[in-house]
DNA sequence: TCAAATCATTGGAACGTTCCAACAGGGTCA
DNA sequence: TGACCCTGTTGGAACGTTCCAATGATTTGA
């Protein structure tokens, strides 16, 4: 491991200057072919490979993208970094990974720590390591982001605090009309008891809850709806299904508030012997591996991820590029899909 | 958005020079505390934040670390990942993602593609933009690796083809040491007609099929042995099961190389009526959130990802602390563990 | 008491690029 | 024939750090 030959080492061995050397780097049209090719050459033979730190120096450019994330673990932030991370590569950009802990962590990190990590993240933007920085959830507060977008663009992709999309670009789901083709379908089917055990309470579920209840007020529908306040965990959308299940009245359908309540609500339906979907339609949230498991084989509403990752990193690479201009945030909506699958069918004959 | 402030600035404000600026952040002893104080106030004032490309570029130190994957999204790559990155933000140190590609990409990338995508990757080694590499699943052959280890270490974790393990350092599962602990449960519920569906004939897969035969034979089994060939999906699960069920006489477990082909098994299991475990036994292997399902609750033999990401981790700073120094690549070994659930039992009564 | 040692501070030279201004040398035009 | 313009090439000055050697100021010790 010896030290890395430079520039200059490259324009000793094809005797040109550095000055020629850099532009053939830079695909400069005004090098001769003769020199070119003699540079190539030259760099070839020491294994010449341009030194990133002194380019960024000299340019300020790094063509590099930071990406907070607080569980890469989780399909959620892993679709929405899936998309980015496609996206990048195609531009040929680089990430550098910020994540901020884990949310499954046996150890549960507690919030403070995973917002000061967050915080030691934003750092990396300030110190020109980063052309600018994609979020997902964060913890911190306005101002310590704006304190961190002073010098780059900051976009946040996915579960937003209402109060960021004033201020920030945003790229979210969009839950109203995610309610609409859920609605939809089992309107379709011919449901109409419709109930939700919902995420909980925090900002980011609460949206969707109050989506589906709208939606439901929509078609005359509240009557039959019915919210059972949940978690996003399997044991959450068990206990509540147990909560149902007590219920003098059944609902002919349950919409779960994501893939793995749904997978609990189908564990504690086929515990009670009740038959998916003849007696009750399931739906889950998120189109994630498990809805695609055949012993599930869960209708699921598809979280645009990938494309939501997608046009987050679209709309940064355009703030980057228009750099020092003033602009209006944008806040992007993206529209689900429902993806129809077995545990959704026709309400049962006879039910009311 | 404008230009931000430098050393000099800092050093001007704190009239000082900027050598003794520079002494500040590295928190050098020899600082008189009133200048450390001038110093940190005219930073917090100007907002300073020092120039990493600058440092880097002097120093030659980047505390950052590649890693160069192929799905991040896959849960195996996840589970390093997540070790790694622990370890990581321990000793904080930085990760720029080289993601060469997703396994589960419906367009299915082609191996050519993926190689050259690893490739480019691997050069952000020789830019010196980090300190050393990590990756998981190589598609690149030794040369090529041989190439850009030859500034800076580079570590392999996780499924790695035999010939690399002899040039580079290399953590991977002991699957000897996991096919005896299934087979210790096992036959500790009296099982021996034990059958095995595999992940296919790679390298990767093919360890463990062979540690299962190997185990099997040191038994006395190797009669009542089987290997299904499959596939890595829960498609190819459900279809060797259904090969499993033309025979004329029915193994009582069935070992599946990875959890996916478990749910595969289950599925079709299920729909031939068969009683998981009272009639077959099934195990998994990676203990996934599959497994850890309610409907599916499934034995498990836990690949120890996190631990295999942190040691890897570990290994390479070691390498780069000792840079320069000679020495004999670690073959390091970790030993997997069985989480026992539901979906295995006694062998059923009757059963020859 | 004065040389030596310690301490705090400083200027300047790197690090490996990029980029600007300058410059040959040959061709074109009036 | 000299003024002008291309084309290809070059030296040198940055970029913002770190670090070495050198400095002046203060303390120490026989």
């Amino acid at each position: 491991m010896k030290r890395a030959p430079t520039l200059n080492d490259v324009a000793r061995v094809a005797k040109v200057s550095r000055s020629l050397a850099s532009l053939v780097f830079q695909d400069s049209p005004k090098v001769s072919p003769s020199s070119k090719a003699a540079v190539l050459k030259a760099a070839e033979k020491l294994g010449y490979q341009p030194n990133e730190s002194a380019r960024r120096l000299k340019s300020s450019v790094t063509r590099t993208i930071g990406v907070v994330l607080t569980d890469i673990h989780n399909p959620y932030y892993g679709g929405i970094f899936y998309g980015v991370e496609s996206a990048a590569s195609e531009l040929d950009y680089k990430l550098l990974i910020g994540n901020s802990g884990f949310e499954s962590d046996e150890l549960n990190q507690k919030p403070e720590k995973i917002r000061s990590r967050q915080l030691e993240t934003l750092k990396i933007i300030r110190s020109q390591m980063v052309d600018g920085i994609i979020c997902s959830s964060l913890r911190t507060s306005p101002e310590e982001l704006q304190a961190a977008a002073k010098n780059s663009p900051i976009i946040l992709i996915g579960h937003t605090p209402s109060i960021l999309t004033k201020e920030f670009d945003v790229v979210v789901t969009d839950e109203q009309d995610g309610a609409v083709k859920i609605l939809d379908h089992l309107m379709d089917l011919g449901h109409k008891r419709i109930w939700h055990i919902s995420g909980g309470t925090d900002e980011g579920p609460a949206v969707r809850t109050k989506s589906f209840l709208n939606e439901m007020k929509k078609r005359g529908l509240s009557q039959q709806a019915k919210v059972f306040e949940g978690a996003w965990s399997q044991e959450s959308g068990y206990a509540r299904t147990s909560d149902i299940l007590k219920e003098k009245v059944l609902p002919t359908a349950i919409y779960a508030a994501n893939d793995l309540i749904a997978m609990g609500v189908l564990a504690r339906l086929r515990e009670a012997k009740i038959r998916v979907p003849e007696d009750i339609s399931v739906l889950g949230c998120d189109d994630s591996t498990l809805a695609h498991l055949k012993i599930a084989d869960l209708t699921s509403l598809k979280e645009p991820l990938y494309l939501m990752g997608r046009t987050g990193f679209e709309i940064l690479i355009s703030r980057i590029e228009n750099k020092g201009k003033k602009f209006q945030p944008k806040n992007v909506k993206i529209k689900p899909e429902l993806i129809v699958r077995s545990s959704t069918g026709p309400r049962k004959k006879g039910a009311k």
